[in-house]
RNA sequence: GUGGACGUAGUUCAGUUGGUAGAGCACCUGUUUGUGGCACAGGUUGUCGCGGGUUCGAGCCCCGUCGUCCACCCCA
């Protein structure tokens, strides 16, 4: 038997219906806000990923499903999915035109790491990217909807925000703050002063007790954020007060991936073990320039879909369609001009097999269809078919032609 | 990459100090050959993850291996 690669799983019943649920829904709600349907490949140019999400980063240091193709290119499947949506915004030249952008994209992301709760190999974002809007109130927007897709799937999250500031005031920090860890370097854990030299701001966020006390007195970002990024992350603040969605600011938010400047948010949940995090996202406005394109401000987002399967509400399945059956073998072949006929606005689910009333009703009733319809002799004598609701129980033999 | 737990029917699990497997659920068939969900009565299902070893004998003990889960790292 072959059974699917570790970390990667088949979706079926309710688990699929689970999946496409959300995807409706939050696509329906992208939608809304302006954002078209954006497709872009699985397989990229290792190229891409390493000038995006940055070499220092994990992804990109040890988790790509990175190979040489058959043509010798150095390819990846994709660990993420602005990466690609931003490729293509630049190679369909979207860059040169003073157009605004919004882009929604859903699919397959594959990174290799240990599976364990929330962490799989191959899984799935919902996700949207807006291109050429420089405002504070984008982020506010993009905040908004996502909470408003959380609320329609009932889903009960915390939001967490920061601002990791710009070229400007970001480098300045980072300076005073490498400064002040390489001080207490001595008394810091293993972790902590290996990420000194990959992701200083990461130490801020240490686990461990003793690195937690050492580091309350540390320098906080949002105290060095320059005249431009100060006023933006009050004016967020502000705007989410005055929507009345809570949040938390949490100054030692750094999103894993290089890109981001500004705004940084994460929606968690405690619901669903240590992978928390189910959706992040945040304002990457020197992104496109780094790929090639014209400087373009830009702020997005993903959902983690498999991190919120199991928080989703589900709507109640409602009975739905036309069972048919027959009790007579020539009756069968009668069933299927019903169905075509039927089918053209029904869900119908006809059953092949000629067998007992009784069979046939228990059938009917697991199809979890609303109507039973059944040709048994005297139907089938009279050109008539006997239909029961299942739901009101009503029942009636009509003509075929009058069903 | 590191650490821990666990692999027995479709599924959830039980299996006593080693004596060649069991329960609930699910599924199928019946309970007046024309009335579903409920109830009752029957019934099907397993190379006990795989490979070695110890033993007269291994689901149980030992070694290895593969896999799953959980956590760390990190992230959606």
């Amino acid at each position: 038997m072959i059974n699917p690669l570790r970390g990667m799983k088949d979706l079926t019943f309710e688990e699929s219906q689970r999946f496409t649920h959300i995807i409706d829904t939050a696509t329906r709600i992208a939608q809304r806000y302006g954002y078209s349907y954006i497709e872009t490949p699985i397989l990229e140019e290792t190229a891409l990923f390493k000038r995006s999400v940055g070499e220092s980063s994990d992804i990109v240091g040890k988790e790509m499903y990175q190979f040489e193709d058959k043509g010798g290119n150095d390819v990846c499947m994709r660990p993420e999915g602005t990466a690609g949506v931003v490729r293509a915004f630049i190679s369909a030249k979207l860059d040169r035109q003073p157009v605004k952008q919004k882009f929604y994209y859903y699919g397959p992301m594959f990174r290799y790491e240990r599976p364990q709760k929330g962490r799989l190999r191959e899984f799935h974002q919902f996700g949207c990217e807006s291109f050429g809007e420089a405002s504070v109130y984008e982020d506010f927007t993009i905040i908004t909807m996502i909470s408003q897709i959380f609320n329609e799937l009932g889903i009960g999250f915390d939001l967490q925000i920061n601002s990791l500031g710009c070229k400007v005031c970001m480098p300045r920090y980072k300076e005073n703050l490498i400064a002040s860890l390489t001080d207490i370097k001595e008394e810091l854990c293993e972790d902590c002063n290996r990420r000194i030299g990959t992701n200083p701001i990461r130490v801020l966020d240490c686990k461990n007790e003793k690195c937690r006390l050492l580091l309350a007195e540390s320098p906080k970002l949002i105290d060095y954020l320059c005249e431009e990024c100060d006023p933006d992350f009050k004016k967020l603040t502000a705007l989410l007060d005055k929507a009345g969605i809570s949040y938390e600011v949490n100054s030692n938010l750094v999103r894993g991936l290089d890109y981001y400047g500004k705004t940084a948010f994460e929606f968690v949940s405690n619901e669903i073990g240590a992978q928390s995090a189910i959706a992040g996202g945040g304002r990457y406005d020197r992104l496109v320039e780094f790929l090639d394109g014209k400087p373009t401000p830009a702020v997005g987002f993903a959902i983690g879909i498999e991190r919120i399967m199991e928080l989703v509400q589900m709507p109640e399945v409602q009975r739905e369609g036309i069972y048919m059956g027959a009790m007579t073998e020539e009756a069968v072949e009668v069933l299927f001009p019903l169905a075509a006929e039927k089918r053209k606005e029904s869900k119908v689910t006809v059953e092949y097999n000629s067998k007992g009333f009784k069979s046939h009703m228990k059938g009917a009733d697991k199809a979890n269809a609303k109507y039973c319809l059944l040709i048994g002799e005297d139907e089938l004598k009279n050109g008539t078919v006997w239909v029961k609701d299942l739901e009101s129980k009503e029942e009636k033999t009509v003509l075929r032609e009058a069903f």
